[in-house]
DNA sequence: CTAATCTCAGTATCACTGACATTG
DNA sequence: CCAATGTCAGTGGTACTGAGATTA
């Protein structure tokens, strides 16, 4: 009565890019947060990391600008993130309003480790597809967002 | 000092499909709860409702098996669909562990909703594409999928 | 005895809202 | 007065863990 054989995804489903869409999500985040365990961090942090890396010193909202977060949410990552001395918090002389955020050594020697993490993330879930499949991949993902941020 | 106009993604993160993914998978999800939120439902709703009209009449544990929900998940959610009228709960009489799960009449009309609301996300997420290169991202998305579930 | 099922309680992460005080 | 910033408290959805009771 319960045939034990059948786990494929539902047919209606199978056909919705929405449906595929999350469901990989879930998979490429699940992997993603047990690398980012691994480090004592997860994804906010990350992000954070790779706002200031990428921008170089800023105001947490500029920061949270960068990556799609919210306001309240930077406040807690950065203050973790201080916690573990991988970033600095100082007033901004200029605009008394805004804290500046400055990426420590150690702040960047924790990315790069959760950088690695992510490329063995990245190789597991395209380990499917050959060179060119992921370029046409990524080019198909890269036209749907640029799309959907502005 | 904060030049307010840039608002890409960091280029480290722009390479990297998993984060693609990620990103993505926010903006339809944000889309599908709207649609779903305008219901009464959510994702997890949806999901038993679908296992429900595409198998049939099943046991909770394989409603969660279906599409990937956890068993303590699947209770909450058919504990609403109940109140809501969407599902029947009955004692399976061959095997008295398990609970059997019917789609009512109301259940149906309610996935019906759900699937439009979902495939106006689909023409707002896919609105980029033409319909060749959805196809082809349907292949891709398909390939990943299947690979990861096995 | 083992395994599966259902249920409950609790946790973590992510995303978001509302409010407030401070400052530009 | 208005807008932006940082902060705090709280909510909701998703995913998961652990434990207990029942039954196969």
């Amino acid at each position: 009565m319960y045939s034990a054989a059948m786990e494929e995804t539902p047919a209606r489903l199978a056909a919705k890019p929405s449906w595929l869409l999350t469901q990989l999500a879930v998979h490429a985040h699940r992997l993603a947060s047990e690398g980012f365990a691994e480090a004592g961090a997860r994804g906010y942090h990350y992000r954070i990391l790779v706002a200031l890396h990428e921008f170089g010193v800023a105001s947490q909202a500029e920061l949270g600008r960068r990556v799609s977060m919210d306001r309240s949410d930077v406040v807690a990552a950065i203050n973790e993130l201080a916690e573990q001395g991988f970033v600095e918090r100082t007033p901004d002389p200029d605009d008394r309003r805004r804290n500046l955020v400055t990426l420590t050594e150690a702040g960047d020697r924790q990315l790069r480790r959760l950088e690695q993490a992510l490329d063995t993330v990245q190789d597991v879930l395209l380990e499917p597809l050959a060179a060119e499949d992921r370029r046409a991949l990524t080019q198909l993902l890269t036209r749907l967002l640029t799309h959907h941020q502005a």
